[in-house]
DNA sequence: CCCGTTGTCTTGACTCATTCCAGAAAAGCG
DNA sequence: CGCTTTTCTGGAATGAGTCAAGACAACGGG
């Protein structure tokens, strides 16, 4: 199977060499959002067998790096990847079940980017993350 | 020696067993901020030799779950703790050492905390992580 | 003050996500 | 089409964190 052309396109925009592998784990990525590794490994395998997670890991860690693709990773979590990436949109974590939903900003563009104190430090990013319980952990528990 | 008054009073509060190794952790995660296990581990270790590794992790998740420390776990780094809770403030990660200093929350005692859409998520907290470069790794680079 | 109950600590093995390494293969350029 | 550079494969290693069973200590009742 031939990698679309939008991943041909966003991996050559991006200056990347466009291998079936990396066209195929940014397709898994973008299908998936909020993938774990395993996940987008398994996914991968469905249209290549036989791929590497050495592969996959080293193709998620260059799109994290080219910015095609964001890493999460919520305590306790292990990583996970989504496509969607410079809109400054957020998450929701379960506590009970570790599914990850996206959430738009309530306040604006950068919320809290302007601490009242730096220490010293140059930000260059807020995130926040929502902590709480999904609607299907919820009902499970009061059933 | 003997866990101070304080130590003991806390530990007797959140209804838990004085030990020697719980009020060792918990005093040492008060004396050092963001302490990660490790360091927390060879803390206690130099008052109490011997203490097993999995003496500390058991007491950092007891203490967790009284609520006494708060563990925090920045993408990419290992579990730190720290002693202050109960006032939502949030913390700044220096993305090239991974040193965590505190943020007061420039915008209120519960920052973001009405997403626009939940998903049907009942949410209990929020968090915020800022990202940027610490002052001695920024003045490292630019000399 | 001593004893039994209950919860904690020790010891040591184990899991599993992630990384490291060296050789083989493939992409892209000329 | 062949060369160079980058990527992929396969396997082993790392390391934070967990599990389990038995020894031990804290604390309330006698």
């Amino acid at each position: 199977m031939q990698p679309t052309p939008e991943i041909q396109q966003a991996l050559r925009g991006a200056e990347l060499r466009v291998t079936r592998q990396r066209a195929a784990v940014l397709a898994a990525v973008l299908a998936r959002p909020h993938a774990d590794t395993d996940t987008v490994l398994r996914a991968v395998r469905d249209e290549l067998p036989g791929v590497s997670h050495q592969a996959v890991y080293d193709s998620l860690h260059t799109l994290t790096g080219a910015g095609l693709v964001r890493r999460i990773q919520p305590a306790g979590s292990v990583a996970r990847y989504e496509a969607r990436t410079g809109d400054n949109h957020h998450h929701v974590v379960c506590r009970s079940c570790g599914s990850v939903a996206d959430i738009d900003c309530a306040v604006g563009a950068a919320p809290c980017l302007t601490p009242s104190e730096d220490h010293g430090f140059v930000i260059d990013e807020a995130e926040v993350v929502f902590w709480g319980t999904c609607g299907a952990c919820g009902a499970a528990r009061t059933t």
